[in-house]
RNA sequence: GGAGGUGUAGCGUAGUGGCUUAACGCGCAUCCCUGUCAAGGAUGAGACCGCGGGUUCGAAUCCCGUCACCUCCGCCA
């Protein structure tokens, strides 16, 4: 009886052995005589050669044979002739000599080639996914997602955690995303809603003394899409009973850090342990609360040095409760006309007014007449300035500033300098910058509906030394939240929850909703809090993201076996799709077409 | 809700007002070929240029609309 192998595992160890193998035909190279076949399973290839004076019937098989047919094959395992071994192959040294070949299914003309890296447009892929993710970089990126969950899923087990599923059909609360509804046959009239994550039911289990709990968990939200954004998606949802913050980030950057050294590949930490920064830190440094550190270019505050200078922009925003800042773009000094303008209408696409430069010319070593700002200033006044970003004249990069609210600068130029640390190639694509961002705002001010809104969600809990803000100055009050960051992604958030009723309320009252409100709402949380709530808190993980991060794509579609269109429809099945009216009947549903669209 | 990009044989591209009977590579089909490995050689089939209007003597090419996909803004507690 031959034993089965894997494609791809075969070597010459094996060499003597009858061996059987299973797989799709990769391709097929017929040389009139000779047939090779070579033969693909998800442990990769072997050649099969066919030579009609060893057996005429598999080479008449054979030569019927077309790719992407299914094959079994059973043969004599024999070491390639000298010469015309392939040293590029792991199988390269061997061959199977078969004695049977059985064609198992047939496979018709594909849409696109399955057998080669060739880009071939998305939705095609997406109509026909079986085919796609049979291509060997889909299947690698496949099996990397499936070790990153093994690897959470065993520290976590090491560490005592639980895996706990929690309903997928849930009660709607609508107020983060938009939630996808689930109309209920039993009860006309009204819906479940899937879960945007399981927030409340991990913060039910730690008062039902699970302790540790964790899910890898799929999540539900109904608002547009992005390259990094689908409508389900998964993440490693944690929560933990009696614990503190420091002791979230400590459970969580070693499992980040052994799975980078296990599982990171080409892909290396750039920096442990994880750098930490406030949220008010980052926002000011980087101008956004997700940094990506492994370019510097950061944003530099000059207010103090133009807040009298005669050039108003400057002046002027400065009066008026804003401030300046700039980034220092290397090498930039040489921008033309045109190049400027691109970033000016850059940072007006963000709310900016404008954008001020100052060239520090290579040439003549001063601050060249190329920057209309530049006549407002006196000499001392611009070195002061080159100085600030510690920059002498002469170095041919460019300064460029914005001049508003702190909120506009921020966005401003934090993207700017996304922007261009892409554009002048400051980034090491093999880094992987982990950093956690800590003392989020509890609250901000919603001007359109005159209300605060919970900066990261309503459980979370305002620092105890800070919850006399709350009834003074909401918005000074900072929360025990925490996000981790890589490379610019928010990776992780996560944060200590209100776990007394009164506090809660508080809260609840704060963000303007009614008692009875609350009480509709979150009554099972509130109530809860009532039997021995055990402090608690937790984090969650946007798996998706840690697999783009490491197998270094950049699309989410990429790494999820069946994704989503941008329009939220699923290629493959046509999801979303018409139900006939029977079914709707039983649901209680009738349907209210928009109006046709002239 | 908004902005931009793309759409040409099965796939990837070229062609941007007449030289086009729409070209090239891959794939596919037929034939030749017994050591290939992106096999090679020969021959051949395959496209009303996303769809609908319009401008023009003439449209794949210009204009308008529309659809699909992609990227971004808004949105995503």
């Amino acid at each position: 009886m031959a034993k089965v192998y894997a494609c791809g595992e075969l070597r010459t160890e094996n060499i003597g052995e009858e061996v059987t193998v299973r797989g799709w035909v990769n391709n097929r190279r017929d040389l009139g005589g000779l047939i090779f076949i070579v033969l693909r399973d998800r442990s990769g290839l072997v050649q099969i050669a066919i030579d009609p004076r060893d057996n005429e019937e598999a080479h008449q098989a054979a030569s019927d044979v077309r790719n992407e047919y299914v094959l079994r094959i059973t043969g004599q395992l024999r070491q390639r002739p000298e010469g015309t071994r392939n040293d590029r192959l792991p199988t390269g040294q061997i061959e199977i000599v078969p004695t049977k070949l059985e064609v198992l299914n047939p496979a018709k003309g594909l849409p696109f080639q399955v057998n080669d890296n060739s880009e071939v447009d998305e939705m095609l892929r997406l109509r026909y996914r079986y085919l796609d993710l049979r291509r060997p970089e889909m299947q690698r990126i496949i099996a990397t997602r499936h070790k990153i969950t093994k690897f959470m899923r065993d520290y976590l087990d090491e560490r005592d955690f639980l895996e706990i599923e929690t309903p997928i059909l849930m009660k709607s609360t609508p107020e983060g995303a938009r939630d996808y509804l689930v109309p209920s046959r039993v009860h006309p009239g009204e819906f479940y809603a899937l879960p945007q994550s399981p927030q409340q039911l991990k913060q039910m289990l730690m008062v039902a003394g699970m302790e540790k709990y964790y899910q890898i968990a799929r999540c539900f939200r109904d608002e547009d899409l992005r390259a990094d954004r689908q409508p389900e998606f998964t993440q490693l949802d944690i929560e933990m009973s009696f614990i503190e913050q420091e002791d979230i980030l400590s459970l969580i950057e070693p499992m980040f850090i052994g799975m980078v050294d296990k599982l990171g590949g080409e892909r290396k930490l750039m920096q442990q342990p994880f750098p930490r920064f406030t949220y008010d830190e980052s926002m000011a440094r980087y101008g956004n609360d997700k940094p990506d550190i492994r370019f510097g270019m950061e944003l530099t505050d000059v207010s103090d040095l133009v807040k009298d200078s005669g050039f108003q922009v400057f002046s002027g925003a400065i009066a008026a409760g804003g401030q300046v800042k700039g980034l220092r773009l290397p090498g930039c000094a040489s921008y033309s006309r045109r190049e400027i303008d691109g970033l000016v209408e850059f940072v007006k696409g963000f709310g900016a007014k404008g954008l001020a430069y100052l060239a520090l010319d290579k040439e003549n070593d001063t601050l060249t007449s190329k920057s209309p700002a530049a006549k407002f200033f006196t000499p001392e006044q611009l070195a002061g300035l080159a100085q600030r970003f510690g920059a002498a004249t002469g170095t041919g990069d460019l300064l460029v500033f914005v001049a508003d609210q702190p909120a506009v600068v921020a966005n401003a130029l934090g993207r700017l300098r996304n922007e261009m640390g892409k554009r002048l190639k400051l980034i090491d694509n093999n880094l992987l910058a982990f950093c956690w961002v800590l003392d989020f705002p509890l609250v901000e001010f919603n001007p359109d509906e005159n209300r605060w809104d919970a900066v990261h969600h309503p459980f979370t809990a305002p620092k105890p030394e800070h919850i006399g803000l709350l009834d003074t100055d909401p918005g000074a009050a900072k929360a025990n939240a925490y996000d981790l960051v890589c490379n610019g992604y928010e990776t992780a958030g996560g944060s200590i929850r209100i776990h007394q009723r009164d506090v809660q309320t508080k809260l609840f009252g704060l963000l303007s909703y009614s008692p009875a409100d609350a009480q509709e709402r979150f009554g099972h949380m509130l109530n809860a809090f009532e039997f021995g709530a055990p402090p608690h808190g937790g984090i969650a993980a946007g798996l998706d993201r840690v697999v783009m991060l490491f197998t270094g794509e950049d699309n989410i579609r990429n790494v999820i076996a069946f994704p989503k269109t941008q329009s939220a429809t699923d290629e493959m099945t046509q999801a979303p799709s018409p139900v006939d009216s029977r079914q709707l009947a039983d649901l209680h549903i009738a349907i209210v077409k928009p109006p046709e669209k002239k």
